[in-house]
DNA sequence: TTGTATGCGTTATCAG
DNA sequence: CTGATAACGCATACAA
């Protein structure tokens, strides 16, 4: 029967050689002072027994796993799907491996997760929020212990973690702004829960570029929902309620945007004429739905990119003073049709 | 400084309640034979003494790593987002973890990624294959070792390897007789490399469905490429210089389908009047584009749910003869406006 | 129900 | 450059 056959270890590949264990050991880890000729001949030797290196042994000694943990809210959107995939290159590329988990947008399984991370000894931790996570202990027992904790886009104040995130207040200035240049004076606003600080400094973007135009910040022009598709629906039927229609809308992600559009078309509404578009995050759909949707490009693998190196170098780096330095990453607005009146 | 403070062990755990660590050991695994007073002191004491298990130590003795590893061609699309998400929650429901990696649709790094799944031990290996894989000597150190590999979607025959699927044949078959119905007699069909069973089948089904309606097979209808956006763009430049346009396009998957319907759009195709649609997935985008796209539904979150269950299956019923059942996973064709040509 | 003793496979220390 | 030896922290066979 296979799989009974016992695992070559390291003293198998000693006795075959008639060398020590430390020697072996020594070889497969390309220790400098070792003989070029022994290093060939075990690790030769090695690969034809089909040694495979423990671990588990190994991690037990060294006490790093060379794992990194990540957790996020939601595995499948866009822009995590993107993010995931810049970690995983930044994080392979350096012989870390990837452990991931969602938070299903919970705090309660997101203390979960990451007691799971602590169990797993990972050797560095990856966060983005869940949608009502209002602190942070759960991520103590990792500081606590000098194990780097990085937040990314749904990020935390704290002062030993860095966050990587986009200007997210500028963005939402700038689209604002826009909207305005392009005519809109009542502009609707659809946003998410203001415990996540990107979608406050959304709305906080969205108040300045309303004031500095002189536009009255009307409250009830504030849509709070959860940015889902079906959210969008919901919003254009509450648009469609208003005794004013307003004239644009700013969503603050694109999902929520598209379907709330395809709604108000349905129902005759013209856009851009009656009510100009503007969303966030550049998904893919932005490119199908019919105007194209002006919204912030905020690409999700160039985040996970710099998220794995910025993690890569805490690693490296262990004994310097590991202040928590932030990165702001480059965001950039797309005009499309879907707000352009004035061509 | 933090994080030199030394890490609990159940020794001293025992040392301060003045019992024996096999007895910690007990109690923390919640072993029958334990007194419930000592379990529940154990653990109290644990818990405030910022005791937390040693995984290294634990899957040492163990020889189980509780991780499942997953290798995928890309981390960053629709289905395998929603897949993954599917594996995670079903996973993480049965206390394993998840480890990921992404081939990025080359054998080279897919054997590369065995390797590292290899030397972190996992416990199982899901796997859907890269773009050129063609053979899968790689997985033979997993299924010599009695390690469960089961192949999800992009599949390949090993009566060790359970697989899971869909009817790729059939959906295509359905869904080419669909156009057929609609008035369809030349219909491109644009698909991938056939080392993938999906695209080989998808290809078979398409074919049939012809043959069955009496429609000549002709070669120069089948565009072969990698079904990306990009693709889609140049599939809809070769389509124009037909020298007889055809009138329907079976794309095998959605985002090459739509690229391809937003450029003969702009080129004054009508959909479906000139040409009807049809795709593969049922990505978001279909629902987006004007006119919607007709496709199959094919849903990943079900088929990493399924694949997470059959994984635990294998590895709860260890002792069990293992033969390879595969499962086939329901897909329903979605008529949309993009194919309806009679109303 | 609890305790004792041992080994899992590696790496680090020390000695040569 | 190489070898001997001692941990790392846990789980289990066996003994009590």
């Amino acid at each position: 029967m296979p799989g009974d056959e016992k695992e070559i270890t390291i003293y198998d590949i000693a006795n075959k050689l008639n060398i020590s264990a430390a020697t072996v050991s020594r070889a497969l880890n390309d220790h400098p002072r070792v003989s070029k000729k022994t290093k060939k001949l075990v690790v030769k030797t090695a690969a034809d027994m089909g040694y495979r290196s423990n671990s588990f042994a190994s991690s037990l000694r060294t006490k790093n796993s060379n794992i990194i943990g990540l957790i996020v809210p939601r595995l499948n959107s866009n822009f995590m799907a993107d993010a995931i995939a810049g970690i995983e290159k930044g994080l392979s590329n350096n012989h870390y491996n990837l452990i991931i988990s969602q938070s299903l947008e919970t705090m309660k399984k997101e203390i979960n997760n990451a007691n799971a991370m602590l169990v797993n000894r990972v050797d560095g931790l990856l966060v983005s929020l869940a949608y009502d996570t209002n602190n942070i202990d759960h991520f103590e027992p990792f500081i606590k212990r000098n194990i780097p904790v990085i937040f990314f886009d749904r990020v935390f104040e704290h002062d030993k973690c860095p966050q990587i995130y986009i200007d997210n207040f500028k963005a939402a200035y700038e689209i604002t702004t826009h909207l305005i240049k392009q005519g809109c004076k009542r502009i609707v606003h659809i946003t998410a829960n203001q415990l996540r600080k990107v979608y406050a400094e959304r709305y906080e973007g969205y108040k300045k570029a309303l004031e500095d135009n002189n536009i009255w910040f009307d409250q009830d022009l504030v849509i709070i929902n959860d940015l889902s598709s079906t959210a969008g629906i919901a919003s254009a039927e509450q648009i469609l309620r208003m005794t004013m229609l307003p004239d644009g809308v700013f969503s603050a992600n694109d999902n929520c945007a598209i379907s709330c559009m395809q709604t108000l078309k349905k129902q005759g509404i013209q856009i851009p004429a009656d009510i100009a578009f503007a969303g966030f995050n550049n998904d893919p759909s932005a490119c199908v739905i019919e105007p194209n949707l002006t919204t912030v490009n905020y690409k999700g693998y160039e985040m996970g990119e710099v998220a794995a190196k910025l993690m890569i170098d805490q690693l490296i780096n262990k004994n310097e003073l590991r202040h928590a330095h932030s990165l702001v990453l480059r965001s950039e607005m797309i005009v499309r049709d879907s707000s352009l009146r004035i061509k």
